[in-house]
RNA sequence: GGGGCUGUGGGGUAGCCUGGUAGCCUUUCAGGUUUGGGACCUGACGACCCCGGUUCAAAUCCGGGCAGCCCCA
């Protein structure tokens, strides 16, 4: 590189549109792609709060949409509970209430500024209630209701946009009542069913584990939850299901006379996620260049850049309309914007991760084909007119295949089974998730924990094929332990 | 919860130690030449986090507040 270049690129390295820092320096890159692609703008003066700006919202509506036509299609249907939850529904669950009232909104209004209720921090005390007003008899049941809300919560923790905020958004609950524990088994398997197709539509492995009881609610049976990871071996939470056996009814007093008269409490599921499931993916997805969208939740999955030379736009443009028109369901966008260059155009559109660029030019019309360069690898195609459709469609669902598999292979590489707690700590040095055989005992999961700093137990194996022994107490199990720090 | 760092136009920064003209890059806007990987020329808009103190004079020093970032529980 001559002397001239070199200069010429510390100035693009000001560029105050450019993503300069490295996926290695996971917080600021996930920072700096926050404004530049688009997503959020968390300059707003409330701490934790952020404004959706319309690329991130457009991509976050599509995932909405898909957990939508996903549960929907299994019966679970759309409602709305109000924002102000009354004090006197909180004071339901004092255990819960003890946990949320520091951390709770307070709603003050009218000449005396009495507290009305807070701003709702999660669904439950909302909606149970009602749940208990709906249910008289089995004939009640099942009620299968979710809804798609912001919650609040007064976090006194660090923030981060998307993944801890205090404004929750787009925050989907499903919560269902069952007359029978069997029956509410049955939902429990259905929404890890339903969560794990969508995941799939965000190309990412669903990475689940058994919540240790004692972190589930208070008199829960159990929880699945499911985890994302960054790519320096941090795990973070990422939905989760619950199966709350009969604890919240009995705290609501959600229950029914069953067939001999005898009143029973009601079975209840509950599950959730938001604007995590966004988080997580940006987190695995992109590359030093920005982010990367999986084409299925893309908003743009094709962007068409006409390379306008003097004398020759006319016809460029015409022949890229004319393609944008025919590539329609491919939800392409014809950046036909003259103040920038198609190599500044590039650029954009990569910090924005879509899919697939089509670049077209007075060289492509001469030929009747179009340049077709992939988001992921780079890669550059020449394709002729006649295949367009074919060829897009197949890629795009190349590169969905492709960034799943990418992160499948990330995730299996990030888990390292540990059989002493010196591997553990080995692992934990080289930023990798362990995985111990482990007795299901709560004294030696906090000795497990113990073995290095910010180092936590975050859940047990769902399949349970091997045999081993306890990394502490030497105990045969076949249960094995996920340890890691979290983001 | 503990520790560290930082607040200067929309974004990134210099200036602060040693008080005195707020400099640079970029964005945005207007006009023109351009366009196959961040083009160029001309012109314009735009900032010292807040409150108080010291001083003839504060972005700079002092006190307090607020906000943000990073690391660790």
């Amino acid at each position: 590189m001559n002397k001239k270049n070199q200069d010429k690129k510390e100035i693009f390295e000001l560029k105050s549109n450019q993503l300069t820092a490295s996926k290695k320096d996971l917080s600021e890159w996930y920072n700096q792609l926050m404004l530049l692609a688009d997503i959020v703008d968390d300059r707003y003066a409330v701490k934790g709060m952020a404004v959706w700006k319309p690329y991130g919202y457009k991509i976050m509506q599509n995932i909405k949409r898909r957990w939508d036509e996903l549960f929907q299609n299994a019966g679970i249907q759309e409602v709305y509970f109000p924002l102000i939850v009354p004090i006197e529904y909180c004071e339901q669950n004092p255990s819960w209430w003890q946990g949320f009232k520091s951390e709770g909104f307070k709603v003050i209004a009218g000449t005396d500024n009495k507290i009305q209720g807070i701003i709702r921090p999660t669904g439950e005390p909302a909606i149970y209630p009602m749940y208990s007003m709906w249910v008289r008899s089995k004939n009640d049941l099942p009620i299968r209701f979710y809804e798609t809300v912001n919650s609040y919560r007064y976090e006194t923790k660090s923030t981060r946009p998307l993944i801890r905020t205090r404004e929750i958004s787009v925050w989907h609950e499903i919560h269902t009542a069952h007359a029978t524990r069997e029956e509410a088994e049955e939902e429990f398997q259905l929404h890890i069913k339903l969560w794990d197709e969508l995941w799939k539509d965000l190309a990412l492995p669903s990475f689940k584990v058994v919540k240790p009881i004692w972190e589930c609610f208070p008199g829960a049976i159990g929880a699945v939850e499911y985890y994302s990871t960054t790519p320096n071996g941090r795990v973070m939470e990422n939905g989760s299901v619950n199966n709350l056996g009969q604890a919240y009814a009995k705290k609501f007093n959600i229950k029914f006379k069953d067939e001999k008269g005898k009143e029973q409490y009601a079975w209840q599921i509950c599950t959730g996620n938001g604007a995590r499931l966004l988080g997580g993916l940006i987190l695995i997805h992109g590359d030093d260049k920005g982010l990367i969208i999986p084409p299925r939740i893309a908003p743009i999955k094709a962007v068409i850049v006409p390379i306008l030379f003097k004398g020759k736009e006319k016809i460029v443009l015409e022949k890229a309309k004319e393609l944008s028109k025919e590539l329609k369901e491919f939800d392409v966008y014809l950046d036909e914007r003259k103040e920038k260059t198609a190599g500044e155009k590039f650029y954009e559109w990569e910090i924005k991760g879509v899919p697939l660029r089509i670049e077209i030019g007075p060289k492509d019309i001469e030929k009747d084909s179009f340049v077709l360069v992939r988001r992921d690898t780079g890669k550059k195609e020449i394709i002729s007119n006649k295949d367009a459709k074919k060829k897009i469609k197949e890629t795009l669902e190349d590169i969905q295949d492709s960034l799943l598999k990418k992160a499948t292979e990330m995730l299996n590489s990030q888990i390292k089974d540990a059989k002493t707690l010196e591997e553990v700590k080995s692992n934990v040095k080289s930023g990798k998730i362990s995985r111990v055989f482990w007795c299901k005992e709560g004294e030696c999961y906090d000795k497990i924990s113990e073995t290095a700093e910010g180092l936590e137990g975050f859940g047990s194996d769902l399949e349970k094929k091997e045999e081993g022994h306890c990394i502490i107490c030497n105990k045969k199990t076949k249960t094995k332990l996920y340890l890691a720090k979290s983001y």
